[in-house]
DNA sequence: AAAAATACCGAAACCGGTTTCGAAATGATT
DNA sequence: AATCATTTCGAAACCGGTTTCGGTATTTTT
């Protein structure tokens, strides 16, 4: 609502909007201005009511196959396009999901969020729904742009993504029963259709191959505790440790917040240490790139005095000395996965909640490689 | 409109859709249902017409002091917030303005898509406009999206970016009339507002700043003929190497694709050459990558046997050995001046049109250097 | 051939707002 | 006090569709 006083006067536009610009009468090229017919033109020209205009283009059976086709032709042949808006408040939906961008940090390497909103776009797509993205304020509270969308009714349904363990968003949306999937898990991911990468798993693995290595001093470098999918990463790691009967050494986790800069840190608190890990895992691909960058200065051989692995197969990381080694996975399938949760949940919003935990690959690029110190020998058992 | 067939009657939920979760009724923390009351009731609640309402909210004048305080504060407590397809479709607008993503590059090493969109959203949000984000299938032509958005009317105008000399989206909506702010020029860029960073100028300075250093043999690896930008910056390097009496050598000139794997091809083509280049330009930071890897491979230290400078100051640069120079310039400021001008054309569609060219700055951050063969000396002037 | 069932379409309400127009109430003027 | 101008609001049309309901025509049944 504006508050600022409008004379009631005002001069309104009816029908056509803005102004017609001179088509040319040319013969060669037959320009149909479109959008300019409406049901009712139809119906006026068929001599029918804009309900029977309507409910012959929709199927109901109710109209005889003569007058269906006579209808239907005649609006090929008009380009008639209902318009959407109408139809939407007809039906009292909006067939639009609303996807907020949080802030992005202050460098994002993040080739990851232009996937995602494509392939979630195309997915959308295909069940006749329009993505709506909105960016975050950072100065206001986190919830603010759902609140809004909600309220003003401009979307159905939510994709939500980077959730956090307790995640304000998923606790508003809970509480005011809006539909909506998450790219993570939650605290209370037993009341939401979830999607996720199983971290825990790839970290698992990724911990083994370098322990198989030969690694045996092996460093970590997080990616915040405001983000779940983190912790799951660490948790993997950790277990394998365990399993290997590798003591966890505490001062060999790092924090990181997810950015190169964030790996650079963390990266110098490790290796300047008296006896520094020969391999390093890191929460993300940025930060690995500035753990990378970080060991380079420090005068470290990559992967010969240090083993470096990312997560998040950014194809960026093909391309730099050496190439990064990272667990990847397909950002498109994660995209088609969320669409299919949130469209079941929209069709019928009593159905249980139900997930999908897809698992990321290790792929070798050659970041990582036998420490050059020979360790102790791997133990297959620990006894 | 769905072909199939339906019984007419249907089941159909009036109302609140969704079902009403249960609400504990816990008194510490006040959970108001959001968007359940309509303008009506407002209305009824208040002895009011909804017209009257509807005014007194929206500052008309001709509503009394004590009314509109009374109606505003109702609104407040009810919390009302009016539906906003109801609004749009009565006010003949939309609000929404379309970005078409093109189709992704297998590997897309776009860092600039995310940020663009991001700064486009936030901007729009400034002026009320919701941003619609449209994938594009690379099945059909590339003006169908754009097709559809505009005969469904659910959008107001356009952002377009990576324009193309010849552009056929351009030139559908110019033929529309419809409204739209290109990112990049064209050839009908009389016809339309647009905004560009001067990639000519850019890679004037970029020439230049290699030439002082004393290259002479500078190669470049373009970004495709379909792209207009990548024209110009073509342009650029050659004006410069012309200014400097350095003769153009065709063979010196790549065609590129913007992705790495293009730039490798490239400069395994200019490498291998008996006299390779001393320093390459790129027509972006991606293939700017994908050449530094090809160099890597065929023994070239970097910067000391080749420059390499790119182009779109992605972040990522700075985390790569050697970090990358490259031209950068304000994602940020794009959106927002491609708003502005799109907001413009919006208010009064016979405005003239405008455009604005903002400049790259070359951002030196270690891949380049001078040449380490002495070459001939650098020319002041060319006689 | 009359009655019942069915096919087909018009009329009208509805979605939730905005805007125009005119009339009643109030205030100002003479 | 009668007239005129202003303020303030109600009534109704409108945006462009969808869906319900009821009533003819047309078939089908008996």
């Amino acid at each position: 609502m504006n508050h600022f006083i409008l004379s009631r006067n005002r001069f309104r536009s009816f029908g056509k909007k803005g102004l017609m610009n001179d088509v040319k009468a040319g013969p060669e090229e037959e320009w149909v201005k479109s959008g300019e017919v409406r049901i009712s033109d139809l119906a006026a020209e068929l001599g029918l009511t804009k309900g029977t205009v309507s409910r012959a283009l929709n199927g109901y059976e109710d109209i005889s196959k003569k007058t269906r086709k006579r209808v239907m032709d005649a609006a090929t042949k008009r380009g008639y396009v209902p318009t959407t808006q109408a139809r939407r408040l007809a039906m009292g939906l909006t067939e639009t999901i609303g996807l907020v961008l949080p802030p992005m940090p202050s460098q994002p390497v993040n080739t990851f969020v232009s996937e995602f909103i494509n392939s979630v776009s195309a997915a959308l797509h295909l069940h006749g729904y329009d993505l709506l993205v909105h960016s975050a304020n950072s100065e206001e509270s986190e919830v603010e742009p759902y609140r809004r969308l909600v309220q003003s009714r401009k979307v159905d349904g939510f994709i939500i993504f980077r959730t956090h363990e307790k995640d304000p968003r998923v606790n508003y949306l809970l509480n005011e029963g809006f539909p909506f999937v998450t790219h993570g898990r939650t605290a209370r991911m037993a009341e939401h259709d979830w999607f996720d990468i199983d971290g825990e798993k790839a970290f698992r693995d990724a911990t083994s191959h370098l322990i198989k290595l030969g690694h045996q001093r092996i460093g970590f470098v997080g990616g915040g505790r405001e983000f779940f999918s983190a912790q799951l990463r660490l948790k993997g790691f950790r277990a394998m440790l365990e399993e290997s009967c590798l003591e966890k050494v505490p001062n060999l986790e790092q924090p990181g917040d997810l950015t190169g800069q964030g790996g650079e840190i963390a990266a110098q608190n490790l290796l300047k240490q008296t006896r520094p890990p020969t391999a390093i895992l890191c929460a993300n691909d940025a930060t690995a790139l500035g753990v990378m960058k970080a060991a380079r200065e420090l005068g470290f051989n990559i992967p010969e005095e240090l083993s470096v692995i990312g997560y998040d197969g950014i194809a960026l990381g093909a391309y730099i000395d050496p190439p990064l080694t990272t667990l990847t996975f397909s950002i498109e399938e994660s995209g088609k996965e969320m669409v299919n949760l949130l469209m079941r949940r929209l069709k019928n919003p009593d159905l249980p909640v139900i997930s999908k935990l897809a698992s990321a690959i290790l792929k070798l690029r050659g970041s990582e490689g036998p420490p050059s110190s020979i360790q102790n020998k791997y133990m297959e058992n620990c006894l």
